[in-house]
RNA sequence: GGACCGUUAGCUCAGCUGGAUAGAGCGCUGCCCUCCGAAGGCAGAGGCCAGAGGUUCGAAUCCUCUACGGUCCGCCA
C-alpha cells in the first residue's frame, strides 16, 4: 500500500463493513437479553450459549430467526412468548430491524431493513475474496494428514478421495484463521516395501533379459517396469542373480524414492501440495518409537498380557500369546491394543504411537486424520493413543472418506490390484480434469458411499453441480466484459461505495442475503470438519443468482446491465460480490473458477 | 460374536450439531427467449425421514433395540 493521505469515505452509516451478519445481530440479541436482566425483566445468570440466530427454512418466515425466548423460558422459568415479546419491542429500536414478530412456539422472526443487505454487499466488495474470512482458528496450530498412501505404486481413486477432502479441509481450515500443517505420512518402514523392493528387482532382472514369474505378495503392476529399467540404468548388472542380501536394502530405498516422486506427481496433478512428508522409516532405529512408548510406559499404559481371541471369528490359527501391550481401554478403545509382537518385532501401531507423539510434541492444538474407510478400525486406538500420549489436551478428529465407485457409459470401472489394474488418480484427472474431479468429490459427504459417473460430470447442464457454479460465475464475467464494453468503469471500490438502495426486488435481496450466510456457513464447515458444505452453498448460491438473471428476461429493470452507469452500478455490485463468493468458496475447494464457458 | 459408517421423494443426494408446513437435482406434468449466454428460469405432482420404543415444550437430528447394506476385528501394512 503506498503512503499518503488515505481519504476516508464517510460511509453510509448501513454500508459498514459486516464480516458476518448473522454474528451481528446474535450479539443484538444478547446485548438486548443483558438489558432485559438489567431491566429486572429476565433473571440473571442465564447461560445464553444455546442462542441462535439463523435463516429460517421457510423466506415467509422473514430474514431471521432467533430462538432465545424459547432457550431460555425453562431456566427463567418464564413462558417462552412472553420473553419472546419483550425481546421484540426492544429489538425493534434497532434500525436494522424492521420488523421483530413472535412465532409458532417463542421463535422471534425478524425481518432487515433491505440497507443491511446492502452492508453486506459493499462488505463482501471490499473484503473480494477475503470476504467470509474467520478468526475462528485464530492461534490454533492444526496439522492435517491426508493420503498417506503406502510408496507401493500410483494413487488410486480412493486416494484421490482422499487427497480432494483432505486439501479441502486443510483449506477451509486456513480460511477460519488457522495455522495449517498438511502432512503425508509416508509408510515406508514396513513389509510392504519389501514386497515392492522385490517386485521391482523382478522387473529389473526382466530388463536384463530374463523371465520372470510374479508370484503371490509381488506387485505385477506394468508401472513398475521403468522403475526396473531405472535400477538397471544406475547399477548395470551389479544385483542381477544376486541373493537379497546383497540388494534389498538399496533397492528398497531406489524403488520407495521412485514411488514417492509418481506419487508427488499424481498429487501435483490434482493440485494438492503437502507443506510435510514424514517417513515412517525415520522413527526406527532412532529411539524415537522407545520414546513414544516410555511416555506410555511413564504413565503405566504399556503392559505384558494376553489378548483374548475376538469372539465369533475362528480360533483356528489362535494362540494365547504374551505380547506388550497398550492399556488403550482407558483412553476409550474396546480392547487393548499390542505395540510389540511376540517375536519382539514392533507392530504397525508403535510407529503410528510415535508419528502421532512426534506431531503432538510439535505443538499442534489439534490433531486431524483423513483415512479411508478400510481403516475404521483404528479410529478408536488412534484416538486412545493421542489422548494418552497429550494428557486429552490435542483432540484428534479422525475422518473416514468412503468407497469411490466410478462409473462411465453406465458401467463400473472395476479394480483389481492383484491383477496389478486399478484405475488411477490419473485415469480421472485425465478424463475429467483437476477441477471437475475435486468439486464432484465434494458433492458427497465423506462418509458415504460416492458413485462418481464420469459422464455427467463432464456434461454442460445443470445436472452437473460445477457447470452450475461455473456458468454462474462466467456469466457475472461476461457482464462486466459487457459493462466495460459499454465505457463504464467500475472497480469493487467504487462499486463498494456505491449508493446501492436501488436494489429492493426480492429477487435481488436474496442474492444479497445469501451472500450474507457466507461466513457463517464457513463457520460450521470448518468447525465440523465438513469442506463438502462449501459445494453445497456454492450450488445454492448459483441458484439464486440463475434466477435472478431469469428475472431479467421478464423484467429489463432487474438486469444487470442498463443503460447509464450509475443505474448500472448497484445491479453490477451485486453480480460482483456474487462472483467474489464463488471465488472464494472454489478457491477453498481447489477450483479455478471459470472466466468463460465453451 | 463385536466395533464403526450408512439407510430421507421413483433415482442420486443435502438437511446449518434439537426448532416452525423436511429441501435440491434428475425423471414426470404445464409454462417462459424480438430480452445482459435458455448451457438458464417459473409452477405442479411426488415423503410414515428403514422399523419400534425412549428423552422434552419440540426429534430426520440425541439414547436403546431391531432390520438391511458397507468396512473392519492379535503375530498384515
Amino acid at each position: 500500500m503506498t503512503l499518503g493521505v488515505r481519504v476516508i469515505h464517510r460511509a453510509h452509516p448501513m454500508n459498514r463493513p459486516q464480516m458476518n451478519l448473522f454474528a451481528d445481530i446474535r450479539a443484538l440479541v444478547l446485548t438486548n437479553l443483558a438489558a432485559m436482566v438489567e431491566a429486572g425483566q429476565l433473571p440473571d445468570g442465564l447461560a445464553t450459549d444455546n442462542v441462535t440466530v439463523e435463516p429460517p427454512r421457510d423466506a415467509a418466515h422473514g430474514d431471521m430467526a432467533t430462538n432465545a425466548a424459547m432457550v431460555l423460558a425453562k431456566p427463567a422459568k418464564m413462558k417462552p412468548r412472553d420473553i419472546a415479546e419483550m425481546l421484540s419491542t426492544r429489538l425493534a429500536e434497532d434500525e436494522r430491524i424492521t420488523s421483530a414478530e413472535v412465532a409458532g412456539p417463542g421463535f422471534l422472526n425478524l425481518r432487515l431493513d433491505s440497507s443491511v443487505w446492502h452492508g453486506v454487499v459493499a462488505a463482501a466488495l471490499r473484503a473480494g475474496t477475503d470476504y467470509g474470512r474467520s478468526d475462528l482458528g485464530a492461534g490454533k496450530k492444526v496439522n492435517v494428514e491426508y493420503v498417506s498412501a503406502n510408496p507401493t505404486g500410483p494413487l488410486h481413486v480412493g486416494h484421490t478421495r482422499g487427497a480432494v477432502f483432505g486439501d479441502a479441509l486443510a483449506s477451509l481450515l486456513d480460511f477460519a484463521g488457522h495455522d495449517v500443517t498438511r502432512e503425508y505420512y509416508i509408510n515406508d518402514g514396513g513389509a510392504q516395501v519389501d514386497v515392492l523392493a522385490r517386485s521391482v528387482y523382478l522387473r529389473y532382472l526382466e530388463a536384463h533379459g530374463q523371465e520372470v514369474a510374479f508370484e503371490d505378495g509381488t506387485y505385477p503392476g506394468d508401472y513398475l517396469i521403468g522403475v526396473g529399467e531405472a535400477l538397471k540404468a544406475k547399477v548395470g548388472d551389479a544385483f542381477v542373480d544376486k541373493g537379497e542380501q546383497f540388494w534389498l536394502a538399496e533397492v528398497r530405498e531406489f524403488a520407495t524414492e521412485a514411488m514417492m516422486d509418481l506419487i508427488r506427481e499424481d498429487l501435483a496433478a490434482l493440485g494438492v501440495e503437502m507443506d510435510v512428508f514424514y517417513s515412517e522409516k525415520s522413527l526406527y532405529g532412532t529411539g524415537r518409537i522407545e520414546a513414544a512408548l516410555d511416555d506410555l510406559r511413564g504413565k503405566g499404559l504399556i503392559y505384558e498380557g494376553v489378548l483374548e481371541p475376538p469372539k465369533g471369528k475362528k480360533p483356528e490359527d489362535w494362540e494365547p500369546r504374551e505380547q506388550t501391550l497398550f492399556k488403550s481401554t482407558d483412553h476409550g478403545d474396546d480392547v487393548d491394543r499390542p505395540v510389540m509382537k511376540s517375536d519382539g518385532a514392533w507392530t504397525y501401531f508403535a510407529p503410528d504411537i510415535a508419528y502421532h507423539y512426534d506431531k503432538v510434541q510439535r505443538g499442534f492444538d489439534a490433531l486431524i486424520d483423513v483415512f479411508g474407510a478400510d481403516h475404521g478400525g483404528y479410529v478408536k486406538r488412534m484416538k486412545a493413543a493421542v489422548s494418552a500420549l497429550s494428557e486429552g489436551a490435542v483432540p484428534l478428529d479422525i475422518k473416514l472418506t468412503q468407497l469411490v465407485k466410478l462409473f462411465k457409459h453406465g458401467q463400473e470401472f472395476k479394480m483389481s490390484k492383484r491383477a496389478g489394474t486399478f484405475v488411477t488418480l490419473r485415469d480421472v484427472v485425465d478424463e475429467v480434469g483437476p477441477d471437475v474431479t475435486r468439486f464432484m468429490m465434494l458433492t458427497r459427504k465423506n462418509d458415504a458411499m460416492f458413485d462418481f459417473d464420469l459422464d455427467a460430470a463432464l456434461e454442460q447442464s445443470k445436472e452437473n453441480p460445477v457447470f452450475y457454479v461455473q456458468y454462474a460465475h462466467a456469466r457475472v464475467t461476461s457482464v462486466m466484459r459487457k459493462a466495460s464494453e459499454a465505457g463504464f468503469d467500475l472497480p469493487h471500490e467504487r462499486l463498494a461505495d456505491a449508493d446501492l438502495s436501488g436494489l429492493t426486488d426480492p429477487a435481488e435481496l436474496a442474492v444479497a442475503a445469501k451472500i450474507a450466510e457466507w461466513p457463517r456457513l464457513v463457520e460450521t464447515a470448518a468447525r465440523t470438519n465438513e469442506p463438502h458444505r462449501i459445494a453445497f452453498y456454492l450450488y445454492e448460491l448459483a441458484q439464486v443468482f440463475h434466477a435472478l438473471w431469469n428475472r431479467g428476461n421478464d423484467d429489463p429493470t432487474l438486469r444487470f446491465l442498463q443503460d447509464s452507469e450509475e443505474a448500472s452500478m448497484p445491479k453490477i455490485a451485486l453480480a460482483s460480490a456474487c462472483a467474489v463468493v464463488i471465488a472464494a468458496g472454489l478457491g477453498i475447494l481447489g477450483v479455478k473458477p471459470a472466466e468463460e464457458l465453451r
